[in-house]
DNA sequence: AGTGCGGCCTGTCCGC
DNA sequence: TGCGGACAGGCCGCAC
């Protein structure tokens, strides 16, 4: 579910509401997500102290005085700071209790989310190490993507949905990013110009940014932590919007499967 | 090595 | 109203 926007605005919620509360409880009502819970590593939580809550791609870490919790939202998780006496609900899986009294709960129907404790350097985790550079590094160009997609044949979308070339983009994003930089999104990489790449990672950290200052989007499962909705699908030009005139030249938005996942496009301002 | 696909899960929606 | 199938903000591991 959640993409870069959706995680970042989370964390900022997060941030605002749980620096400097300490932990006093975990529960962990259901261990078997993507990944099993290491249930006595993640009870490490209880006794310290939140002292900052990051982003890397669509991964959260919560730093404690020493560890991190690290949360993945998978396709259809959850985190908001609810209160102790609100009844869990099936999919309610995990929660950490805190001594203000406010409890952060994860929901996942799909259980496709992960929850990790570590005390090493977050970034340096399996799941995170192999991960490419933030959509908004300086060091990440036009000309860093053109150079590594040389002899590449696969898709547009298909490579900027890879998390190790770029983290935190999914469907959504890649999808509205291309229609912004008018890049047909089934184009082979490998015939992709330096220039053109330029344009795309432009409208990537456009659509970034603009879907961030939204909230995110609100789809089906999605909500910010404290349950209010994200507002970026009314901005949304092209995704979802099969058959639907395109916002600019008005020709049907076209609908096709890459990578096994919908892809939206305009066939006339997307080449 | 790069690429595509199946699978993990549950919920929802659509057509019959 | 019930039922099957397709689909959903992700990502891993496996074949070719």
């Amino acid at each position: 579910m959640p993409e870069l926007p959706e995680v970042e605005t989370i964390r900022r919620y997060l941030w605002a509401e749980l620096l400097g509360d300490t932990c006093t409880n975990v529960v962990i009502r259901r261990p078997d997500l993507r990944w099993p819970i290491d249930v006595s590593a993640v009870r490490r939580c209880i006794g310290r102290t939140v002292r900052d809550i990051r982003r890397r791609g669509k991964y959260l870490m919560v730093a404690y005085d020493r560890g991190h919790l690290i949360v993945h939202l998978g396709m259809s998780g959850r985190l908001g700071v609810v209160r102790r006496q609100d009844p869990p609900g099936p999919h309610d899986h995990v929660e950490w209790w805190f001594r203000s009294g406010k409890v952060l709960r994860l929901r996942d129907p799909r259980r496709f989310g992960s929850v990790f404790w570590t005390e090493n350097d977050p970034c340096t985790h399996p799941r995170l190490a192999e991960l490419g550079p933030e959509p908004f590094d300086r060091r990440l160009t036009g000309r860093r993507l053109y150079a590594r997609s040389r002899g590449r044949k696969t898709s547009v979308k298909a490579f900027l949905m890879d998390a190790r070339v770029i983290a935190g983009l999914g469907n959504i994003y890649t999808t509205e990013a291309l229609f912004r930089a008018g890049i047909r999104p089934d184009r082979p990489v490998g015939d992709i110009s330096q220039r053109e790449w330029s344009r795309i990672l432009r409208a990537i950290r456009s659509v970034l940014r603009a879907a961030i200052r939204a909230g995110g989007t609100s789809l089906r499962d999605y909500t910010r932590a404290d349950g209010t909705p994200g507002m970026f699908q009314m901005r949304l030009s092209v995704y979802r919007r099969a058959g639907l005139p395109c916002i600019r030249c008005g020709t049907p938005v076209q609908m096709t499967r890459i990578a096994g996942r919908s892809t939206y496009f305009c066939p006339r301002c997307q080449r």
